[in-house]
DNA sequence: GCGACAG
DNA sequence: ATCTTGTCGC
């Protein structure tokens, strides 16, 4: 496990991130969908007190059956600074995952993972962190293009930056809804990716594991807050 | 130089 | 992310 660095400046940020790009391991495939154990991890903020709550909720791959959750409460330590994203969020995040009893299993992320200006988002950084396969599934492109997907359930399209890669893909959960902006954090290939993203996201346009999250740490912000 | 920009 | 009522629809 890498430990995590706090850097005391976006210069000092960026340059964390250029080095630990290279760990980041994109020739495994991954966890086979719908087995196993998927994570789901999300953080809310008040920053009028600079506290932050972080949420992890463990799934079984098979049933989404919620099989433990944990929360982790922390102070703000770094700016929102739209390619930053990882530096504010993943102390506690880590926090959350520490205090789960049980193993995490695929970590899906509330972001970007390959999808990012120097393709190291949030995704990519905690898996490399943790050693544990990562995916990133974000609600909008950032600075990325696409275009629009068929309309059915598992429609998806390149998800293009400037220089033509194929960071992720605009994929279609639900049917007539705007579609997910998956990328591959660690240790995932990205039809794996999109495969466990359309079966985390059955019944809503997000995945199940991000919407627990979600309402977990939100929870655990007005728990602590109030 | 200025604006845009995951959460 | 967060600020925020009612409202449309299953």
């Amino acid at each position: 496990m890498t430990p995590f660095e706090m850097p005391a400046d976006e210069t000092a940020a960026r340059a964390v991130q250029d080095e630990l790009r290279g760990r980041v391991v994109l020739d495994e495939p991954g966890p086979e969908p719908g087995t196993g154990l998927v994570t789901g991890v999300d953080v809310a903020y008040d920053d009028e007190r600079d506290v932050v709550a972080a949420a992890a909720v463990v799934l079984d791959a098979a049933t989404l059956a919620v099989v433990d959750e944990a929360t982790a409460v922390g102070r703000v330590t770094f700016p929102y600074v739209p390619g930053l994203l990882a530096f504010r969020e993943i102390p506690t995040v880590l926090a959350a995952l520490a205090a789960l009893t049980s193993p995490p299993g695929l970590v899906v992320c509330d972001g970007y993972g390959r999808a990012h200006p120097r393709r190291f988002g949030l995704a990519s950084h905690l898996g490399v962190v943790t050693g544990l396969p990562a995916i990133g599934v974000a609600k909008n492109p950032f600075l990325f293009t696409y275009d629009e997907p068929g309309p059915r359930r598992g429609d998806f399209t390149p998800l293009l930056a400037d220089d033509g890669e194929e960071v992720g893909r605009a994929l279609r959960t639900q049917e007539g809804v705007k579609p997910v902006f998956v990328s591959v954090g660690h240790r995932v290939d990205l039809a794996t990716a999109c495969a466990h993203t359309l079966r985390l996201a059955a019944d809503y346009r997000l995945p199940e594991s991000t919407r627990r999250a979600d309402a977990l740490c939100r929870r655990a912000l007005r728990e602590a807050t109030t």
